[in-house]
RNA sequence: GGGUCUGUAGCUUAGUUCGGCAUAGCGGCGGACUCUUAAUCCGCAGGUCAAGGGUUCAAAUCCCUUCAGGCCCGCCA
């Protein structure tokens, strides 16, 4: 077992050759350095540059990521967040000291400034001749290997640091993610939407069907949840006069780690005032076709091994009409008992559990159908019982007017008609309640202020929330959304002694 | 929760089938080298073979337990 101390990295020889710079009087970690130009900005200004030295200096940092010496001259890459670039340094040029200097202390992973000329080798790579070097941050850490660099998946989760020093892949991924949540709100924001933030810390958790995480403040004695969404603060924003409002929200769900769950993860969500289900299903291929020319430039993308188009329209299926294309039942065409033996011979789990048409439907869909959904497509028309938020649908007894999203067998999305009827939605919090209290552990809890929000009145109004981390994964082609989220959460690796923060007396009771 | 694979030097790894001195490259250290591109050449150091237990004259290798991770399945309406 590893004691947390055992994590340091410290290289034993680049702790001698901080001291050894301390005992020569060198600064090691100074406060700035008067960088001129980044890298590829010295790399489009002197794109066409030859083997003939610039006439203007330029002045540049970053961290050292190669060193090649060759005796009395050695050239080193030299990268910072825009590029890498070759650096070319002679005895002749800085001196014997500084030269020595380099060779002595400068080592890969170092962070330095330098000022020089640019020109091209005679191998044609663009690179600057230096003249001063200066030492801005030594690193004790050494690198992974230059060639091979850090491979170990579970290291490049944990020292997410590393990796993207190291990984030019994983830093793109990461800028599409910012990209991708900068693209969201811009549009949401262009198109008249209010952005809010609302409670994290929850007294009353709700908006989702998950387990919660479950927190405890001191002060006002009493049990606080983390938000499992933003859903019921948002649509009371709506009843407060708000029309247009959506919220980029992290939520946790105290539920499984896999390669499509982390237990906190991102979504944005939107509710519309005067719209419906219809026009959230408009608005979130609105949204994501646009991301996707943005980030893609066109609408077919790869994908594993397959291509996705976001081509719009995308396909729209009732659930019913889904079940009947993709696993060729007939729901309503059968008794239930039909359908049990359907359920049986396909082997679906709990295929004896069920015991109405639409409880097969659900069935039958997660069973047989989402993981053939992997082009956009729209599933609309969800059972009442699953969906305790949505509007009861305006034509079809027993149904919603709710839609989720998916793509490549995944569920990107989930939007309905909000319900706004205060009765209705006080008689589906109890049926809700009731499951949680005979042991369904993701049922809701009752949120009577939410109730009584309603009771004063919310327009009709549409919502809809998107997964953002799987929206990630979609347009940056990974698999697993760890690789998509900075820092994932990640077992802790010591078990030796648990540390919990300072305990004020007079808090205790 | 089930299945399966993985864990060897700072990094990338050979060795595990069939038990017999712990491999190499990079990196580090010392030396040579003034246009290299994973520079090249010579030399040196560097190991709790994930942890613990067992079998054996002998274990990185076989057996058991544990830890962490990947992938698949289940769970996630």
């Amino acid at each position: 077992m590893t004691s947390p101390q055992d994590n340091l990295a410290f290289d034993q020889t680049r702790l001698d050759k901080v001291r050894a710079l301390k005992d020569k009087g060198i600064t090691i970690f100074p406060s700035s350095f008067d960088r001129q130009h980044t890298v590829l900005e010295i790399k489009t200004r002197y794109a066409d540059i030859t083997h003939d030295k610039s006439a203007e200096p330029v002045s540049t940092a970053g961290r050292v990521y190669i060193v090649r010496n060759h005796g009395k001259t050695l050239f080193a890459d030299l990268g910072d967040e825009t590029g890498k670039i070759q650096l070319y340094i002679r005895k002749n040029d800085i001196g014997d000291e500084q030269f020595n200097l380099f060779n002595q202390f400068i080592e890969r992973g170092d962070i330095i400034g330098v000022t020089g000329h640019i020109f091209r080798t005679k191998l044609g790579e663009i690179t600057i001749w230096v003249e001063t070097f200066t030492l801005l941050c030594k690193a004790v850490c050494s690198l992974p290997e230059k060639f091979h660099g850090l491979t170990d998946i579970e290291k490049r989760y944990r020292q997410r640091y590393v990796d993207l020093i190291v990984n030019e892949e994983s830093r793109q991924t990461f800028r599409i993610r910012s990209r991708i949540i900068s693209l969201i709100r811009r549009y949401l924001d262009d198109h008249g939407f209010l952005e809010f933030e609302t409670p994290i810390l929850q007294p009353v958790y709700g908006g989702a069907n998950a387990r919660p995480f479950t927190s405890y403040h001191n002060f006002l004695d009493q049990k606080l949840f983390l938000r499992i969404a933003p859903e019921l603060y948002l649509k009371r924003l709506i009843v407060g006069g708000f029309e247009k409002v959506f919220e980029i929200a992290r939520n946790f769900r105290n539920e499984a780690v896999d390669t499509n769950h982390n237990p906190e993860f991102s979504m944005v969500e939107i509710y519309w005032a005067y719209r419906d289900f219809e026009d959230m299903m408009g608005l979130t291929e609105a949204i994501v076709s646009s991301i996707v020319i943005e980030i893609h430039g066109k609408f077919e993308i790869p994908f594993e091994d397959t291509t996705l188009n976001f081509q719009r329209p995308w396909k729209k299926l009732a659930m019913v009409d889904a079940v009947k294309e993709y696993a060729g039942i007939d729901i309503y065409a059968n008794t239930v008992e039909q359908l049990r033996d359907l359920a049986q011979q396909n082997k679906l789990e709990d295929w004896e559990k069920s015991k109405t048409h639409r409880e097969f439907l659900v069935q039958f869909f997660e069973g047989l159908v989402e993981e053939k959904l992997i082009q956009p497509t729209f599933i609309h028309d969800y059972p009442v019982e699953n969906s305790p938020l949505a509007k009861r649908h305006r034509t079809k007894e027993g149904f919603t007017e709710r839609f989720e999203l998916f793509i490549h067998g995944m569920e990107v999305g989930n939007g309905f008609s909000e319900l706004n009827d205060p009765v209705d939605q006080k008689a589906r919090f109890e049926e809700q309640d009731e499951k949680r209290r005979l042991g369904d552990v993701e049922a809701q809890m009752i949120d009577y202020d939410f109730i009584n929000a309603l009771g004063y009145g919310m327009p009709p109004t549409g919502g809809v929330g998107i997964g953002i981390d799987r929206l990630v994964m979609l347009l940056t082609n990974n698999v697993s959304i760890k690789e998509v989220i900075l820092f994932p959460s990640m077992k802790k690796l010591q078990e030796d002694g648990e540390e919990l923060p300072a305990v004020d007396a007079s808090e205790k009771k």
